[in-house]
DNA sequence: TTGTACGCGTTATCAA
DNA sequence: TTGATAACGCGTACAA
């Protein structure tokens, strides 16, 4: 770990020339004593400690990728397909652009405030966040931040957000499946919140654009804490009789509902239809293949980064970027008259 | 961000006593002063500056997670279930020690060096390294450094490594193919180096105590790559008539194959027995449900980073650690006679 | 019990 | 074109 000072005493000269060299300030400095020092960073092969920097600069290069774990999910939420993708896109832009990522997860924001202020982090990628979560972390974070699904027409004054437009994808495979001859249609999901709440909007709106009533009990809650599971799967199992195909708002409660209804000799599709949302490998490699909404999760990753980088430039960037998705027909979707 | 000196100022005292405060050194100073500091930290809600902490003690407080992405299946990388798990386990170990992690993905051993070089980290974890390529890490980077999963006696001279008992687990569940009537078993993987290795040896011993010659046809080698997994597949599929089972050296593998073997009519495990290694996930949701060998995998993470912690506190840790494994018997594995 | 002063490695300002 | 020096925020030996 050589530092400047010690090059410029054994170059004979001071560290403010080996400091311009490096920062190729280089018309500041003859070509001679130029090649001198390069010749000799390389020999030595110098690497800067960036805490001093850091120090001097009152930057960091770091950009924290905080994610709040909600205490129903913990477990799983590393584990989750969709998150290890979004980590590896936004790692892979971060990297490329010389920054530095910082992964944090917890579920108190006021840790991640703690961590971030620690670290002096350049800016922050939340994901997770409920809707007053990622402007309570605004209000007291004053660098550029980028939220990833954070539904919030008042968040949208404090941070920018990545997300889809999950109604109109929803509105297309539930659509989707009415066009195939279902009416009784029931919707699963954790929550109704931010996305899924966007998502349970749009599927309200294919319901009622082809005359079908939405009521109550189309909703069907799942509760995913390892302990309650089974009881809720049980529970959603039994509910299903009344329906002739079932959305999922997620790839994973899909596949994990589909394997429910095996184990009850209920069969996919021929019994019941089940359809998910997201397409990751867990249900490309189901057979049968899972039907579902295709959002390309790792784009999400790489553009929360790069809109964040860009932030960081000074550029102006939109506060709110909807990306596409598609519908992917694959097996699970029986045809009714 | 207020700093020490503000609040020594403020305060009215020096900066020594507001820090000997913040690090608890109670005992040279008056319970006085002690509360009004106390007090106002939390009024002012103070937070260090790391980056002059590290700088003032050489030390960073951050824990590297460096995976090395082969080139080959980088696309999957961190969407492997098994590594997400990983960095899960590592996360919150470090965490809760008070530690940083930072995470860095990379293909290349000097890009790695550089990056923990310049923020001194205080230490490496590494998973999917290559035998060598720890050791020559090792060479450079003169601090504590726990392995993940990487097998080389040679390297364990230069760092601890946290695995299984590779060859035991893959004999478990070999042997409980033959127990079951299989003697044409075959072993899928994509190489043949470090743990896979190690598992071919449990899989050649299980044959070899049952009496059944083991040959170079036995080995299927599989090419992940996404332009190539389709031909290597069919390519499988066509060599696999020969065989009643097989054991694919992760579940991913098991479970891609099990699909591409329905695709083409082939039943499992009427028409053939699948197993696998791992016990993620992907195995518990599918159906049939697959039989494969347990590893707890989140617990490979804890302990990496446990005892690189103990390590840091100069603690003595064993070289190399093996976790257990246990026989998962789901519904992939008919009896034949 | 409290305060002064210095060093950590880097960058930036200003003088030579 | 180069060099001396202050500053960044913190911890700590040592002095008071």
């Amino acid at each position: 770990m050589i530092t400047i000072k010690e090059i410029a005493k054994q170059l004979n000269m001071s560290t403010t020339t080996v400091s311009n060299v490096i920062h190729g300030k280089t018309g500041e400095v003859s070509d001679e004593t130029k090649k001198k020092v390069q010749d000799f960073l390389k020999k030595v092969d110098y690497v800067p400690n960036i805490s001093a920097r850091n120090l001097a600069q009152n930057e960091s290069k770091i950009i924290g990728l905080a994610l709040k774990a909600r205490a129903d999910k913990y477990e799983n939420l590393i584990m989750d397909p969709f998150v290890s993708e979004l980590i590896g896109g936004v790692e892979e832009t971060i990297r490329n652009a010389g920054y530095f990522m910082m992964l944090y997860i917890s579920s108190d924001t006021s840790e991640i405030m703690r961590h971030v202020s620690t670290w002096n982090v350049d800016g922050l990628i939340l994901f997770g966040m409920l809707n007053d979560d990622g402007i309570r972390v605004s209000e007291r974070y004053k660098k550029p931040i980028v939220c990833i699904d954070t539904y919030s027409i008042e968040g949208l004054k404090h941070f920018t957000n990545i997300g889809l437009d999950d109604a109109k994808g929803t509105y297309d495979i539930v659509n989707y499946l009415i066009t195939q001859g279902h009416k009784k249609i029931a919707f699963i999901s954790d929550n109704s919140n931010g996305v899924d709440l966007a998502r349970l909007n749009g599927f309200k709106l294919a319901l009622s654009d082809a005359g079908i009533k939405y009521k109550n009990s189309n909703f069907l809650k799942i509760r995913p804490r390892a302990d309650e599971i089974e009881s809720s799967l049980e529970e959603i199992c039994e509910k299903l009789k009344n329906f002739t195909a079932v959305f999922c708002v997620s790839d994973l409660y899909a596949v994990t509902l589909i394997a429910a209804l095996e184990d009850r000799g209920i069969a996919v599709p021929d019994d019941i239809s089940v359809v998910g949302f997201d397409d990751n490998m867990l249900g490309k490699l189901h057979r049968p293949a899972l039907t579902t909404v295709h959002q390309d999760v790792k784009a999400k990753g790489v553009m929360a980064a790069s809109t964040l980088l860009k932030q960081l430039r000074g550029e102006k960037t939109p506060n709110q970027i909807q990306l596409p998705t598609h519908l992917v027909i694959r097996d699970t979707v029986k045809k009714i008259n």
